[in-house]
DNA sequence: ATCGCTCTTCAAGTGGACTTGAGGTCAAGA
DNA sequence: TCTTGACCTCAAGTCCACTTGAAGAGCGAT
């Protein structure tokens, strides 16, 4: 349980020093206690980061984020917010993995697709099919 | 296989005109016909639009997208840029499948949790978990 | 004591992806 | 004919999430 620097937490997290600040500022993280002015965490803020990081790569705003960190403060009804915030967010995680396996078989596709025919394939366009047998030659 | 004009290719897609007309001059649009100055266009536009929407809500830039639809243009070496880059946007789909699969999981357990024990739940800090047996009660 | 390193704040800048606004065109309908 | 609605271009504006830069402080090692 030793507090760590920023720096630390930085590298542990894969966040830059200035975004964890940042985050500081918009009240994702709670303001961390100081020794001689400098920040010190402790170790869990990596883990709290961390799901920031994921959220933020999964298209999650800063703003919902910090809605899902607070949970339930003191002035909302007991979780409501909370509540209708996950359950929404959770439905797009749910829509998200459709489309990003729907994508997965997209790029799949394309890096084994031989595009002979126009509209073969959509993503990329293999129009006008330049094609040798089957094969595709450029 | 009649035309379409480009309100009815952003009521299809759900995207807007001015996002459409953006995509044009950034190239991941092919320019369109036009008659009496508007563009007209064919409905497989939407598709690619579609697309286009997919990648975006995966994280994917405008840039990458471009490349992606473009395929092989003549003065890369044949096809290798595309590969490479949908090989490298493989592997990051699939990372967030992973990942969404995971904040699936941390959403449903928020949903249901009890956060009896500060740390039981990273999601949203339970502290102070003030409770109520092993009820959560505000 | 001074170098080098990491840290501090604060204001301003950046980049990507669009959106908005102004000012104009065109065709159909009342 | 006049209006309405959908479209056009182009420049500028906006939003979010950071990053960058300037100016400085604390601290361990030489």
């Amino acid at each position: 349980m030793h507090p760590i620097t920023i720096g630390e937490v930085a590298r542990q997290a894969g966040i830059r020093q200035s975004a964890i600040r940042y985050y500081e500022t918009e009240g994702l993280l709670p303001a961390p206690g100081r020794v001689g002015g400098r920040r010190v965490f402790g170790a869990d803020v990596v883990d709290r980061l961390r799901v920031i990081k994921t959220a933020r790569e999964l298209g999650f705003t800063l703003d919902e984020i910090r809605t899902l960190l607070h949970g339930f403060s003191p002035d909302t009804p007991p979780s409501e917010r909370w509540q209708r915030l996950a359950a929404k967010k959770l439905l797009e995680v749910n829509a998200l993995i459709v489309r990003a396996t729907r994508m997965k078989g997209l790029l799949e596709k394309g890096l084994r697709c031989d595009c002979v025919t126009v509209g073969d394939c959509i993503l990329h366009d293999c129009s006008p099919p330049v094609t040798l047998g089957r094969r595709r030659i450029a």
